[in-house]
Formats: C-alpha cells, sequence, structure tokens
DNA sequence: CGTAATCTTGAGTCCAATCAACCAATGTGG
DNA sequence: CCACATTGGTTGATTGGACTCAAGATTACG
C-alpha cells in the first residue's frame, strides 16, 4: 500500500528506507471521516497531527457576513500544521471537502522526526516553504488574473500536485468540488464560476463532471495560463548543498 | 541601539540576554541600500539570509504582461527566507520600498541558531507560521472583501506589526507607499485606490500623506474592517507548553 | 526652477455580482 | 417503486464595482 507522504516527501529529498517505514508506521493510526465535518476549527488547539491519506480537505475563514474562503487544498500525502503546537490556537478552520481516511500523528512522533532524521526534518521544512510558496502563487492567481485563467491555473496546480502523489490518470484527476467550492476559492460566486467553467469546457481545456476533471491536453492548459511551475519547486536540490 | 528582530521574537517568546546578544551580534554587518532596488532576483539561489534593520521591503512577482502583484511587506524585523537554501532557487523577488539599512547574516549562523539555541529555534519557528498565517488573510482580503475594506485591512496589519518593533507613534507610522504600490498590493489599480484613499480620508479613518500614515482612531479602523487580530499570533503561548 | 513622479478627476466600458428562476441528478422514505 | 425533497448545475436580466483611457493638478526633487 502506497503511502502518500512518502511519495511526496521523495520528490524532494532521498528517503531511507528507514525513514521510510518511519513513516509508514507513525501513518498508521488510520480513522475515516465524512465529507463536509471539520478536522479542526478555529480556535482550537489540536494536540495532535493529522495526515491526509486519502481525499480531499481545506483551509478555510468564514467572514462575519457567512462569506467564505478557501485558502489552501489539503490532497492526499500532505499534513495539517505539523508545527500548529507552536501557536496557541488555530487562526483557521479545516474541512473536509470528500469523504476522507486520515491518520493521527503524536506530537511526540513528530518532534521526534524532526530532532532524530535530518532528511527527514529537510524535508518536512521543504513542505513548509513549498506551502509558502504556494500561498503566495495564490494571491498573485486572486489578484492578478481574471476568472477564466485564475480557475485554469488552480486546475493545473493541483493536476501536478496529485501527481507527485500518483493520485493522476495522464489527464484525469479525482476532484471532489462543487463549482461553489471553486467560487469559494477563488473569490468568485458560483454562477460566475459556472459560466466560466462552460467556457473552458466549449475550448476543450477542462471538463469537472461528478468529482472528475478531466484536462484533455495538459501542455496546451498550461500554455493557456502561462503556468510557471517553479513555485512548487519539485526540482531536486544539487547534489553536495 | 534596539534591535527590531528582538523586539519582533520577544513578543513571542522570552530570549535570554544571551540569545538577545547573539542576534545583535549575526546582525552587526550592516549595508545601506536604495529604494527600488531588488534584494533577491526570482531565479537567484541566496546564500545569505537578510535581516531588514531599517526601512520596507516586498516579496513580488511581475506576470508576463507586466502587472506586478506583491504578496508580503516585509518591515524591520523581518528576514528574507531563514531557510531559503533548502531549496534550489527563489520562486519570487525581494524589492526595496524605502532606503533601507540591512544586515546580512550567514547561513552557518542561521544553522547555529537553530541547532545550538532553541528557545531561538522556536521563535523562528513562530515567526515562519505567522507568516503563512499573513499569506492566508491576505488571500482572504483579496478574495472576499472590496476595495475599501481590503485597504482599511491592510493598513491595520501594518499598524500593528509595526507597533510590536515599535515603530508606531500612536496612531502615526511610516508607510512610504505609493499609490500604485498600495494598488500592486491589493489587485487594485492606482486610480481606484485613489477614489477609495479619498472616501478613507473623508470618512476619518486614514490619511496617507508624503511616506506616513495616519490613523485618527484605531479602535474605528478595526471595527470598520472587522479586524481579527488572531491570525498575528501576538498572544503569548501558556506556559509549560 | 524645471522635470518627472505622483496624485486627482471625468467619462465610458466591462467583468463579475446579484437576483430569480428553472433543470437535472440523487437519494430517501413511505 | 415512485413522490418528493435536496443538492448542484444552468440560464437570463440587471446592477455595480473596478478598469481603462486620457488629461490635468500637485508634489518631490536634482
Amino acid at each position: 500500500m502506497p503511502n502518500p507522504l512518502v511519495a511526496k516527501l521523495s520528490s524532494f529529498e532521498d528517503l531511507s528506507s528507514d525513514d521510510a517505514r518511519f513513516i509508514y508506521e507513525i501513518s498508521s493510526n488510520i480513522h475515516f471521516a465524512k465529507a463536509g465535518t471539520d478536522l479542526i476549527k478555529e480556535g482550537d488547539r489540536p494536540e495532535v497531527v493529522y495526515l491526509l491519506v486519502d481525499g480531499w480537505a481545506c483551509r478555510y475563514k468564514v467572514l462575519s457576513d457567512g462569506r467564505r474562503q478557501i485558502m489552501a487544498y489539503l490532497l492526499p500525502g500532505d499534513l495539517c500544521d505539523s508545527h500548529g503546537f507552536i501557536l496557541k490556537e488555530m487562526d483557521h478552520s479545516i474541512g473536509l471537502l470528500s469523504d476522507a481516511k486520515i491518520a493521527r500523528i503524536s506530537r511526540e512522533k513528530v518532534l521526534a522526526a524532526f530532532s532524530e532524521r535530518p532528511a527527514l526534518a529537510r524535508a518536512l521544512w521543504w513542505s513548509t516553504l513549498v506551502d509558502l510558496a504556494t500561498l503566495r502563487e495564490w494571491i498573485v492567481n486572486i489578484g492578478q488574473r481574471d476568472a477564466y485563467h485564475r480557475i485554469a491555473h488552480m486546475f493545473v496546480e493541483v493536476w501536478i500536485r496529485l501527481r507527485t502523489v500518483g493520485l493522476t490518470d495522464g489527464g484525469s484527476l479525482e476532484m471532489p468540488l462543487t463549482q461553489a467550492e471553486v467560487g469559494d476559492t477563488m473569490g468568485l460566486t458560483p454562477v460566475h464560476v459556472n459560466r466560466v467553467m462552460q467556457r473552458l469546457r466549449a475550448d476543450g481545456l477542462v471538463t469537472l463532471r461528478s468529482g472528475r476533471l478531466v484536462i484533455p491536453d495538459i501542455k496546451r492548459l498550461m500554455d493557456v495560463t502561462h503556468f510557471e511551475a517553479n513555485y512548487l519547486h519539485l526540482d531536486r536540490r544539487e547534489p553536495g548543498t
């Protein structure tokens, strides 16, 4: 049974088989949770770290007038706040966008990984820095691109991220999002998302139907969005650094 | 001479006088740089870490069509990529918004801080996590709020951040930004920023003139923006954790 | 003091929001 | 097994916030 966290970290660092085994072991405490429930709520002080093994989750905030903004998608292999215990309380919530399989990891295990396994520590650092870079790119996306390119850009990012954990099938992937959820992510209304999706479909770029996204020509989609993958930092470092 | 990094980290962790002295020492290698120059460019692989001692900088990206998005402000006490050397190359640039005073810190010094000074390591972790939280809040800001509240919200954030490093004078602070730069930050055109600034001024909320922002009534401004400061994580943790 | 940068104003346009239905699929219970 | 409710997707008409273009007023500064 492949472990998505191992797959993800391996894209950056060659993990020893011992490190890989360590990850397998700490992610064996599996739970299941239903779509629509919250893994963590704003104001919580979580005592454990969650690893998303299967399914989709998101970080989000709800404003006083009820509007919601999703700030990040969590995909298989993603950790929820591997250092959350440094802060006093959560400043946002983490909700499940689909039924999900989750591993609970104790704080001690995470600290052990950081202090006793340099390769893992480096890889977890890398993961945090990629999260930072991804948030910055989302700001660019929402701040500068129109709805059409904004949504298309997000689709490319998700495709790349899922591919690194082996969850794409050519240009096809599971995406359990409603158009309303896409809207909450991109700062758009569901109605407008709908119209844009129709244009993307008509242009032969993507179709999203019953939880599956199909990208007939990923190269063309990347051209349309001027996608620069550098912010995902998937290229290995040079040796010796 | 107060050190803004010490001030910033002290807001989270009680630093020993020895830790404080260590920061003083590693930030003694001071340089001066002119407004408009880049500290780091996209594609660079920086070998040192920069500490902004005085002045303003920003993280930004330029799109293929020339539009620019600023994703973060760097204020006195902020470090540029204290772990940048984990990644292969910069995915964005850091430019100076004002003349600035900068300390260059070698990679070794930073690593030493992480490995030999637990309190400092924790404080630097905290700083990174606050950067993450701030990026998330900017996504909410740009994604959900209209221009008026968006700009006002950003002003409150800057006021709080500068206050923690002792650089506010009541409701007044130095803000060396043009309206065009505010626009690049908030995903707005300079023309629209101008009109919004006039409304903010007319409403008695803020005035920005010749590099100085004046907030007559910070409480009222926070009410208007529904400002929730939790994402800045300025409250001390409970003891014993 | 003159030039460039910044700020300001006005008119017209457009992208996306709003409001309000309607349709299609799904699923559930009687 | 079908009536009906719910959710998600679609459509149309209208409104509005922000952009564009273009020019003029101010301010900063060498």
